[in-house]
Order: C-alpha cells, then structure tokens, then sequence
DNA sequence: GCGATGAGTGTGAACGCTAACATTCCGGTC
DNA sequence: GACCGGAATGTTAGCGTTCACACTCATCGC
C-alpha cells in the first residue's frame, strides 16, 4: 500500500477520475473527454469509460473542476424576508429554473436590511465562486448599494423595478395598484384610503403611486393613507382607525396581509365588507379567496418572476449583452370583498 | 508577460496566496498559517501579511482549499413545499444557525416527492461535498428512502420524528394534537370533527393520532373525519360538508390554511363560529390572529427546530457520538374561534 | 512510396490551496 | 565554540480536474 493509497483510506475520497482511467485502460484525459465532449473519443472506449465510471460510482470532483476552469455554474441569489409570500415564491422560481439549466442555486437569506449584512452576502457568494448574482432585496436603497458594490459579475435585481435598470426583473406594481383602484373608482367609491407598506420598499412606493395616479386619472383626490409593514397587525390598526371613517367607502391595502387585518378590524367595528366597505389587497396569496368575505386582490406572478430573473442572469453569463429586462404584468382578481358603493 | 500572467489577465483570476506572499515578502505558507493559525507566525510578519492581504482585496479560494482538505463547511438541506409556512421557516431556521456557525447551507427543493427526486437531490448536494445532510421532508416514506440511500455522511431528518431516531428534530405533533383537542373537549364539546392533512405527510398521521387519542383519554368517540390536503381550498369543502351536520360543534383542522376554509364555509352556511362550532387550527401562521374570528391554534417553533437540526448535524459532523434527537414541545393559542358548547 | 491530414489518444503543466517535512535562526548550555 | 532545541519560516508534493499541446496511426492524394 503506498503512502496516497494508505492516505485515500483515510479520508475515504471518493474515486478519480485516474482510477476510472486505470480500470477503463485509457489516460484520465479520455475520461475527462467522455464526460465534457464524448463526440472526439470513439464510441468503442467511450463504452469502456463509462463502464468503468458506472463500476467505481464515480462522480466528478466539483472543486477540482472550479479550481481548474474557474467556472461554478452556480448562482448566488440575496433576499429578505423569506418568511413572506412574494419573496419565498421567489425565491423557489430561481430555484427551480436553475435547476432545469443546470445551475444551482445559493441562496442568501438577510436577516434585515443594511449595507454590511448585503456586503457580507455578496462576499459569501462570491466566494462560493458564483457566475452571477440574482438580488431580490426589495428595500429603496438596494439598486444603488448594490451598484457601488462594483462587482465582476452580473447581477440581477428583482423587484421594485421600473426605472430601467441595464439587468433586471420585476412585475409592475403600479400597473396592479392601478388596477386595483381604478376598479374601486369604477365602482362608484369617491376615495380610495390606502394603507401602504413601509416607506423603505420600493414595491411599497409603486403601490402608492400606482393609487395616487388612479385617482388623478379621473381627477379625483386620494383617500386618506395610513402606513403600514405589511403585518396584518399593521393591517388591523389601519382598519380600526378606517372604521372611524363614515367617508371612507372603499379600501386598497398593500398587501394580502394587511388586508387581512383590515377586514378583521371592520367586522369587529361592526362595519360590513363589502355593504359598507369595500377591500382590495395585493398579492393573491393562496389564503385571500379564503378570506371572510373572499378578497378582491391583484395576482403577481412571483415564481415566473424568478424564472424571469434566472434566464436574464444566464444571459448575461453567457455574454448576451443585449440589457435585458423582464417586465411581468399583474391581474385583477374580482372577489367578494369589493361592490359598488350605495 | 509569462504566459501565466496573460492567462490570468484574460480569465480576472483574484488575487492568489502567492500574490499575497510575494507582497508581503514570505512564503505562501505562512499567508496561509495567519489565514488559519495565527499563533504560529511571529506577530510583525502577521501584520505584514495582513496588510497585503488588505491591499490585494484577496479572498481565499473556496475551491482550492475544498481540493485540499475535502472539508467544504458546507450543509446540504433537502426540503418540499417551500411554499408552505412550516417548511419555508425551518428552512430559514436552518440557514441562519449555519451562517452563525460558519456554514454555507444548500438548499434543495423538491418539486415533488418521489425517490428520484430525493436522490437527485442528495446527489447534487454530494457533489458540493457537503458534510452533512438536513432533510426536510415530511413524507412517510422519506425516512426510510433516505436511509436506504447509505449515505457515508451523517443526515438528520426534520419533521414528523417520533420514533426515535438516530439524528433527528421534530415537534412533537401528536402532544400538539392532543393539547388542541383537549382543549375543546374541555370547553364540553363531545365530538370533534377533524380535518386531516394528505395521509402521506407524517405531520398528517400524527396531529391525526393526537385527535384520537384525545378523545380515547376522555372515554369519548372521536367525531368524523374528513380528508384534506393542508390547502384552505380542501379545508373550504370539508367545512361545507361540516356545516350540514348539525352535531359538529367543535373542528380541529390539520393547519391554519384548513382551518380557514373551514372558517370561510361556516360563515356562507351561515354558522356561527364560535356559537355554533368552535374552530381549532395548527401553526400559528402570522396570520392566524387576524382570521375571523381569531383563530385557536398549536403555536410551533419552526424557525428553532431549523436551529436545532443544524446544530444536530454539526455535532454529528464534529463526531460528537450521542445520537442527539431535539425534541420541542408546541403550546396552544387560545383565541376567539373556540367557546363553550352550549 | 512519401508527406499531408485528421481522428483518436496521451502527456505534462497549471489551478490555489494545505499537509508534511525541511530548514534557518537564535539564545542557552556544557 | 560546538551543540542543542524550539520558534519561525520555507520547500515540496499532493488534491482532481481541464487545457494546450504532442503523439500515433490509418487514410488519402499525388
């Protein structure tokens, strides 16, 4: 037993590709031929190459590859707030696409937003030897940080995307918060309150936007806004304060969530949804035609939204440099929360 | 220029350790000692090479130093249903313990479960050497697929874990179960209608056997039992057909989604929850407080049992021999959903 | 019958790190 | 002053790939 075989012993590495190469009786360059381009060996060895890999069980070393050609085909991918809808079905769209090309996925997760722990992430994944990084960090500030960050690689945004940015993704928010409450206006509803999501996230900006326009569309003057997180808690306290309202007809909350506060807030105030107001959120998460009554909502299509955000990395990996941008548009789901105003 | 230096030029290698040993004037042998014994290197030539280290921006090459040690401090998480609560926190709970430790986490969603999937998915994680395996799949079947894929690295299994086995976290669903039921057993209720989740899912089988047990305790008959899929979707029909039956008084719902549709259902039958049944859920989704009414339901600490199983995991890496198994007790909610039968 | 061609295969040197061993330096001892 | 020993540092050889190039044969054209 030499001394590399006493040490192999040891470790339990799993086989080379050099003892694939002994037991086929070819060099570990046919090997590494039958695995990258079986179309320069002859059919005959390629037959005794994977015989021999099928026999050890051979699988090809991943660092050694990267150490040799540089190139991980892995993609990093930042987020926040995993815990909410938009975000995790995001994140599962990367996933998946990567998957079917062949990539893997690393995902960061941060635990709040701020410069350092962005900083960090993108380190970490740039250290995983990633080919590109997808960024779905929604917070107002996170295009330019990311920007300053001056990375060799391309990096993807997603989310809160309208200002066109060279490598992007998102969904139109303000065309769905356009619809949303262009529908409530349509119904007859005067003033729309709005309870909008935090200041920081750019999502949040557009929805607001989005219902300031629709009421100046039809030169009407927006309802009152009330901040929200996109907590239903946050929800509730909005909708306990809308209650107070007799003006207020008609409500277009953030998201799904605090809609969900919202409603809960008017039955307890004994106000009637949809008789005496009407609901529309944001989001169509799974739960909202569950609702009591069945939410009005705008639908995002998230995991196309990853997918999106997956190819337009890829391309840019490869060297397209066409600036791609995928714009994805939302719908309105007419429910039970929402009828015409009395 | 070598023809070494035009290749890096052309590929925008980083910096390597030699770079840094040529700046600092040493050996790249001691780079590597300040990089991970610094008590070895006299303190002046440490901060030496530190400083190089500094100037060059140098990182250290993942895929070098995995070539060399065969240690990628690295976890594999194997995990379905991303989109639903439970699973999409432990993941989470998983990521941020491994980033606490000092470990990258790679996470893997099943689309579906399936024995390929499972082993593809164990596959891919093998090939970026990880050292260990979380998985988080909640089928009956995972268990024992997993194991009869002899893995040579330790793997713990996440979810559904009452028999003991060697590595593993769960919560202990059944006492969850039970709590919940007897809860509304002792509000007076007599029979409680449960809605279950898909019979594959070991969470299923054992909130299932906690109901039944709950009622066996109290010398009572368990109420009727109705098929569901965790989705408010088949909670809404089996609330349906509930609300026909005028014994009900009491559901408990495998989740909160159910839990929900059930909710929903009632109220279109127009019955009163809680005079008329009282509504139990399993979860504790965000979400949950704001139901209408607020929902009761089994609180569980998902993001902990993540924490837990990476720690588990690490202590079988560093071979710590006790067969560790985290068990974590769920608590109940109680909230307006649930009244005294009268 | 001999060089050119090209298909098929082999050889050796990276890639950037760590592990094992070798060497140097320097103060203390006999 | 030769010798020892430990602290500090250097040297060399892998780890398992890919890449660039070299080699070996048939086959072909003339």
């Amino acid at each position: 037993m030499t001394e590399q075989e006493a040490r192999r012993a040891a470790v339990r590495r799993s086989p080379s590709m050099a003892q694939v190469a002994e037991l086929a009786g070819v060099s570990h360059q046919t090997v590494s031929r039958v695995l990258n381009d079986a179309s320069l060996v002859k059919e005959e060895t390629r037959l005794r190459v994977v015989a021999a890999i099928e026999e050890l069980g051979y699988r090809r070393n991943f660092a050694a590859r990267l150490l040799a050609t540089n190139r991980s085909r892995r993609i990093g991918m930042v987020t926040a707030h995993l815990a909410l809808y938009g975000p995790s079905m995001i994140a599962l769209g990367v996933q998946e696409a990567g998957q079917d090309q062949g990539y893997d996925v690393s995902i960061i997760g941060l635990p709040e937003f701020s410069f350092e722990g962005l900083q960090r992430a993108v380190d970490r994944l740039s250290d995983q030897a990633v080919e590109a990084i997808v960024v779905a960090v929604p917070h107002k500030d996170a295009v330019e940080m990311t920007q300053s960050l001056q990375l060799s690689i391309p990096v993807v945004m997603v989310q809160g995307v309208t200002e066109r940015q060279r490598l992007s993704a998102g969904i139109d928010q303000e065309a769905g918060a356009k619809l949303a409450v262009g529908h409530l206006l349509d119904l007859g509803h005067r003033r729309v309150a709005h309870v909008s999501g935090p200041a920081d996230w750019i999502e949040a900006r557009h929805r607001e936007a989005g219902w300031r326009a629709a009421h100046e569309e039809r030169g009407l003057l927006p309802g009152p806004e009330l901040a929200g997180d996109w907590s239903s808690q946050s929800g509730h306290r909005a909708g306990l304060r809308i209650a107070q309202d007799p003006d207020v007809t008609a409500v277009f909350a953030g998201n799904d969530f605090m809609a969900l506060g919202v409603l809960h807030a008017l039955h307890a105030q004994g106000r009637r949804v949809p008789d005496d107001v009407s609901v529309v959120g944001f989001d169509d998460v799974p739960q909202a035609e569950f609702y009591w009554p069945a939410l009005t909502t705008v639908a995002q299509d998230f995991s196309e939204l990853g997918r999106r955000a997956l190819s337009v990395a890829l391309a840019a990996v490869r060297g397209d440099d066409d600036p791609e941008v995928a714009l994805i548009e939302p719908t309105l789901l007419v429910r039970g929360s929402t009828a015409p105003r009395h």
